[in-house]
DNA sequence: GACAAGATTGACT
DNA sequence: GTCAATCTTGTCC
């Protein structure tokens, strides 16, 4: 474990809400391939009705109930993979979904994978099209994103300061839709859903 | 064992 | 803008 791999596992043992938007800018890597991540959610556990920990742990959420910066894979629709990184405290719910990549390595390797992408700014701007576009699936489920030697992982940003962030509602869901946890850099083409309606009005800036 | 719902995407009108 | 695809998980009987 490096001391940036400690670092960030310190950043993300805190609550969901206050590591969601430290998560913007940090490369999300698979292999040869890897995205620095413009937009992410955030998910407490049992005190959201819209997380999947609501409720208490199951065989699928049990990952998320885990120490912090492990992966938490679920397929959504029956069609697609979408990525988690694990937060909180071992013992406490939690999880960002990770919304929007963009792609900075491997990029050639993520077109057989995103046939459809009309531009490189629609290769990984969305949940499912970022783990089919790094080739994330639900058999890299429960990997510690911190660890060297793992397929999948989180990498420290060039960006010390953090990029400047817009919070705004999450998306795509029917419960607790008015939490206003979905955070995105500020004007970056790839993120899933450009200024939305009341997107970053009353959002918190840093 | 059966059924309903879902943190999405892409095609079609 | 509207709608279908597709399948895993959790709940209920």
């Amino acid at each position: 474990m490096t001391e940036a791999a400690e670092r960030l596992r310190a950043v993300l043992a805190r609550r969901p809400l206050e590591a969601a938007p430290d998560l913007l800018g940090i490369v999300l890597r698979a292999g040869a391939r890897a995205g620095r991540i413009v937009e992410v959610e955030a998910y407490e556990g049992q005190d959201d009705p819209a997380s999947h920990a609501f409720g208490g742990p199951t065989d699928r959420t049990r990952v998320m109930f885990g120490p912090a910066g492990h992966l938490y894979v679920y397929r959504s629709y029956g069609i697609h993979w979408c990525a988690n990184v694990v937060c909180h405290a071992d013992g406490m719910a939690g999880a960002v979904l990770i919304r929007a990549v963009e792609p900075i390595e491997g990029v050639e390797a993520m077109w057989p994978d995103r046939p459809k992408a009309a531009s490189v700014t629609d290769l990984a701007s969305g949940p499912g099209k970022l783990c089919a576009a790094l080739g994330i699936e639900g058999g890299h489920g429960g990997v510690d994103l911190l660890d060297p030697g793992s397929p999948v992982r989180l990498e420290a940003g060039l960006d010390a300061d953090g990029p400047p962030v817009v919070a705004g509602p999450r998306v795509g869901i029917t419960k607790a839709v008015d939490r206003r946890w979905r955070f995105a850099v500020d004007g970056n083409p790839h993120v899933s859903r450009p200024r939305p309606p009341g997107f970053g009005t009353a959002g918190r800036r840093r």
